[in-house]
DNA sequence: CTTTTTGCGGAACGGTCGTTCCAGTATATA
DNA sequence: TATATACTGGAACGACCGTTCCGCAAAAAG
């Protein structure tokens, strides 16, 4: 009964994730919205309620395709003692190239934190957890660098990487050469 | 010849970086800024031209009246050697206490850094500016704080130290207890 | 092949945005 | 006091926003 909806749902969050990534929330409108995804307002609006709702689609998107498996080595046993500075490393490649898409919009997350989007409560609360996830997850990779330390100089230097990696993903944007240098900072106190 | 402006330009311009400070500038409607101003369209338009032009006197002022009071101790000889701590203690105090000001809406740069109006250039280099001038300021108090250590080493923390306040800003809308965290890291780094 | 269900296309909606324009008015100068 | 100047108030502008609605088309089910 009834006809099959003929896109790919992951396809479209995904190009529509593009947009709110390059634009941010308040700025990607429906019609940059439906050039980039192909379909027309009444799809979009079918299909994820409001702009609101394909934006959720596209941070739940963001952290599954993005965020994730950039982290993953650090989480996942064993966790090599390497793992956290290839993590550096590999963000610090991806910023490093002017012009790339990394390079241009730093991450989806951190941009929307300062955005008015964020008065928000429940993109705030993501926000939070995007940054606890990625705490987590740093943490866990310097407790695999560093075993014989004791937890809480794990804990005060996992909070200060943690830190460094936000402060750069806030100023790619405007000050690539910044940015760079928090990450340097990074793998510093970790070399 | 000709009348007079009635109203007091900085005590204006105030009124409105304290609107672009919590509502963001591309949130900042006119009727907003008319109504924390005091002020009509017309003579919001006849003295500042655009709301980009009262954008632009709102961040100078900012830079004038928030940012260089504060990092004024750090830069200003002699600099006393506790004068960096007392910064970050002075900050913390700031954001510490919830429902306030500061706490509630962070630094007007960093969150225009992430925001739709990074994408115009003169708005990324004010912020990589201000960025540069706080890391020279902190720079400065870290080198009062330890005379004897090399510059090189003292840059680099300067480097850490700067990045740990610029993720601070950037987390105190979404996440108060991170950005003290971040806070708490740099105040260790220097004790 | 008919029926039923549902995605799709396109036009239209009310609302708000930043900006402009034009009188009217207040005041410093002559 | 007369005149010139420029600030002020209020209405109006066109553009664009996110959203809704409705008729058509497509395809699965009977």
């Amino acid at each position: 009964m009834g006809r099959h909806q003929t896109f790919d749902t992951a396809e479209v969050v995904r190009a529509a994730r593009k947009v709110f990534w390059e634009h941010g929330y308040e700025d990607a409108s429906i019609p940059d919205l439906e050039a980039a995804t192909g379909l027309k307002r009444s799809s979009i609006y079918h299909a994820f309620d409001s702009k609101r709702g394909l934006f959720d689609a596209a941070v739940n998107s963001y952290l599954d395709e993005v965020v994730r498996p950039r982290i993953r080595p650090l989480i996942t046993e064993p966790v090599s003692p390497d793992a956290i500075v290839e993590y550096l490393a590999g963000l610090r490649a991806a910023l490093r190239q002017a012009g790339s898409f990394h390079a241009e919009n730093g991450c989806l997350l951190i941009n929307a934190a300062g955005a008015p989007i964020a008065h928000d409560a429940a993109v705030r609360e993501s926000v939070a957890a995007y940054r606890a996830e990625l705490h987590a997850a740093i943490r866990s990779g310097i407790a695999a660098r560093f075993p014989e330390r004791p937890a809480g100089e794990v804990d005060r230097l996992a909070e200060t990487c943690t830190a460094l990696v936000v402060a750069t993903f806030a100023l790619t944007r405007v000050d690539a050469d910044a940015a760079v240098g928090s990450l340097d900072a990074a793998v510093r106190l970790l070399g």
